[in-house]
DNA sequence: ATGATTTGACCCTG
DNA sequence: CAGGGTCAAATCAT
């Protein structure tokens, strides 16, 4: 009751900060010459779509529609927008395709990192009604591994796309949980999926802007040469992402349910933090699996925007159905 | 039996 | 050298 509104409230809330946040990153796209005219098209769009989705937050008065999860894309550019979070400062990554012994010649795998566009995502879960957020954006997640980060309370769970092996995909995706708020998670995806999965909730077509932003930056633009191209648009659905929701697993799973209709227990809202303590990595663990489980059949997220299915990252997920 | 997750070891970059 | 990212064997779940 109450506190579902003031749940609401409190996305409102987020959803102006992150306006906020974003005509921050124009700014700095204002300024920057490199920046492109469509990148900064792009923010506004953003921004845009932002307060689009407070204002009708405001006009529903509870219109729970949209709100429960909410998802700040932060992308990361390599000098351009240098925050990205409070708290942890993503270092690099290595990327390497294989096994370490040996073979040093092919092992010429310099941090790719400047060249892999990666970009994080906060998404909140609304605790009590089952987890929902990150875990679902339409892509299957394999975990390997998990690793506890210098200066934050929860670990960070590493995760690759199912498809790896099969199809060389090599998008990747980080999970972490935010110290201050343990409701939140910090997302950040790297690599674009080649992987044809996700056959049917695949993200649609994506215009070119994106890409500036992903490389908003300068130097080596050399990225390789994009692959398959996934253009199944996914007529259907348009919006309202139904939340998917995760339940906690009642003792030994880990997997746990996903996708729920229509979500649950309205009388739950109240996420901001309450009980809902999970156990360390306990949480995580489930919202991985949980995510590594349930792309197969997630009519959600995702649907309303997507990146680049030819060099890009095609797994930006938004919750927002009518980005551009 | 197969596939995913866990977890400790190993490698790489700064 | 420390911290972060990945591998892979063991374990668990379906």
């Amino acid at each position: 009751m109450e506190n579902s509104g003031e749940w609401e409230q409190k996305t409102l809330i987020r959803e102006l900060k992150q306006g906020r946040e974003l005509a921050r990153q124009l700014q700095v796209h204002l300024n920057s010459p490199s920046s492109s005219h469509e990148t900064r098209e792009v923010f506004v769009s953003m921004i845009l779509n932002s307060l689009d989705k407070a204002l009708s937050m405001l006009k529903c008065g509870t219109g729970g529609g949209g709100g429960e999860q909410q998802t700040i894309g932060t992308l990361i550019g390599v000098s351009d927008s240098p925050r990205s979070f409070s708290g942890s400062p993503h270092s690099e990554d290595s990327d390497r395709d294989f096994k370490y012994p040996e073979h040093k010649d092919s092992l010429s795998r310099k941090r790719k990192s400047s060249t892999t566009p990666r970009w994080t995502q906060q998404v909140q879960v609304c605790p009590g009604t089952g987890l929902e957020g990150p875990l679902d954006d339409g892509y299957s997640w394999r975990k390997y591994g998990q690793k506890d980060i210098l200066g934050a309370k929860f670990p960070r769970g590493y995760y690759r796309c199912t498809h790896r092996h099969v199809q060389g995909c090599l998008a990747t995706k980080q999970v972490q949980r935010s110290d201050e708020d343990p409701t939140m998670f910090e997302i950040t995806y790297r690599g674009r999926h080649t992987c044809s999965q996700g056959s049917h909730l695949t993200p649609p077509p994506s215009s070119p802007k994106i890409q500036e932003l992903f490389h908003t930056g300068e130097h080596d633009h050399q990225q390789q040469p994009g692959e398959i191209l996934l253009s199944f648009h996914t007529g259907g659905d348009s919006h309202e992402n139904t939340l998917p929701s995760f339940y906690f697993p009642s003792t030994s799973n880990n997997v746990a349910g996903n996708f729920s209709p229509s979500f649950v227990s309205p009388a739950t809202s109240n996420c901001g933090n309450q009980n809902f303590q999970e156990p360390e990595s306990e949480l995580a663990g489930i919202i991985s699996a949980a995510a590594a489980t349930s792309a197969t059949n997630s009519p959600n997220v995702n649907l309303g925007f997507s990146f680049g299915q030819l060099e890009l990252d095609p797994n930006f997920t938004f919750d927002n159905p009518g980005f551009f």
